[in-house]
DNA sequence: CAACGCATTTTGGTATACCAAATCAAAAAT
DNA sequence: ATTTTTGATTTGGTATACCAAAATGCGTTG
């Protein structure tokens, strides 16, 4: 991870897929048809295939026998289902991190948080969705267990587009704000307990809030053309 | 050949791959070139290039930029990593299953594990270790979250080998069949707090064996040929 | 007019051929 | 004898061609 020297075409391939599914260009429910997209890149069948499975490995892409891909479309209860499994994750990344971060990584963590508890309200929305990603994504790292970091990311790929939405709603940002706060804080104390009990309210907050998105938007748009590519260091 | 018929070319390989991997046909370490396997198994090159992917995302083979892959060869600390996400993930089934557990399923449970200690003694290690590794996925389905079972179901099958070769310990056999019954007993009082303690219990016993089994053997040689091949109803 | 059936087409699955980067080894130069 | 260079070979990456199953649409038939 890290760097982003794209080594295989269809790992690129695949970045850009993802990028359309999470932009919303490809919408949840459109066909992938490897031979169409394949062509309309300039590029053969085989790569684009790879790609398609590794975000189908990704659950961004749904498979099914002898018919197109299609651009995934979770439901409210997938979505909570995922939620589920990533705030499991999180929590044992936090209480990991409790005893196995560096003072440099909660020095890091902190310097993030507070870095956007400044910039909130002076940059767009996407970029502090992104200081978001972030600051959870130090935590796992933190937490120095590289397979549990390698399903973390996995997960918030697949609810990168269901958290942009959630994270596009103004009221919930000073929320945001406020639990990053107690998460921080909980791990300079190296408080397993409150982190743990942190990161779940987080997450609940998560879900409430993507609950009342789909009872207005039950299928949840497309993103506006004004949402720039998301980067998170890593594949997005 | 299993319960259900293998559709594409590609995951018949992966299964027969995984299987020799597990069964340390394919030493840890040894490198799984894509042509020559190809031609031994006469086929293309394509559906072996593609059973390759699907084992590497499941960590089971090593890619490697412009380099053989190889099979992975867990560090201690390595396993250890991914039997605390394990833990993690069954905590998480444990506590959901406490509340959308119908009672057929805990029912069902209760009668595996019954089973399990009637044949205890009776039958051969592996059937003794197939029967763990369905209660543990009994559990997990009873949690109806399909993408926990999906990425707990992953790590099963990362840790396989490990589970197996502590599995063959005499000793470790009676305290599997206590905890389990304490697992069982927890879900069925819909204990959350209980069965969470006793899963990581039986979790934390894995790892301290598997521990042991490398301070002896720090490389775990390959399975002896009596074991016979692995049946999950899923891929194995 | 509806239902069935056949042919066309679309789509994914597989095989094969070609290419470029990396490796290894042998030979040449110092 | 050691190092360097270079060419042969191995290996993965990509393109293309072919095949079979499934969907689709149209025409026939009741």
């Amino acid at each position: 991870m890290g760097t982003m020297t794209e080594n295989t075409l269809a790992e690129t391939l695949a970045n850009q897929l993802r990028r359309d599914i999470l932009r919303g260009k490809l919408a949840p429910g459109a066909p992938v048809k490897e031979r169409d997209h394949a062509a309309e890149l300039s590029v053969s069948r085989t790569p684009m295939r790879e790609a398609i499975r590794i975000l189908a490995k990704e659950g961004l892409l749904i498979l099914r026998p002898s018919r197109s891909p299609i651009v995934a479309a979770p439901s409210l209860e997938e979505i909570t289902n995922a939620i589920d499994v990533l705030a499991a994750l999180e929590a044992l990344s936090g209480e990991l991190a409790c005893d196995r971060a560096t003072e440099d990584e909660i020095a890091e963590i902190r310097v993030q948080q507070q870095r956007m508890a400044e910039l909130y309200g002076k940059i767009d929305r996407i970029e502090l969705f992104e200081m978001d990603m972030r600051i959870h994504s130090l935590i796992v790292a933190a937490s120095h267990n590289p397979a549990l970091q390698e399903t973390h990311q996995a997960y918030l790929q697949r609810l990168w587009r269901a958290r942009y939405l959630s994270a596009s709603r103004k009221d919930s940002r000073e929320r945001v704000l406020r639990q990053h706060g107690e998460i921080v804080e909980a791990l300079e104390a190296r408080d397993a307990t409150a982190i743990k009990a942190a990161i779940h309210a987080h997450l609940e907050a998560l879900v409430s809030n993507i609950r009342e998105h789909f009872s207005s938007d039950p299928q949840f748009g497309p993103v506006p053309a004004w949402a720039e590519a998301p980067r998170t260091d890593n594949t997005i």
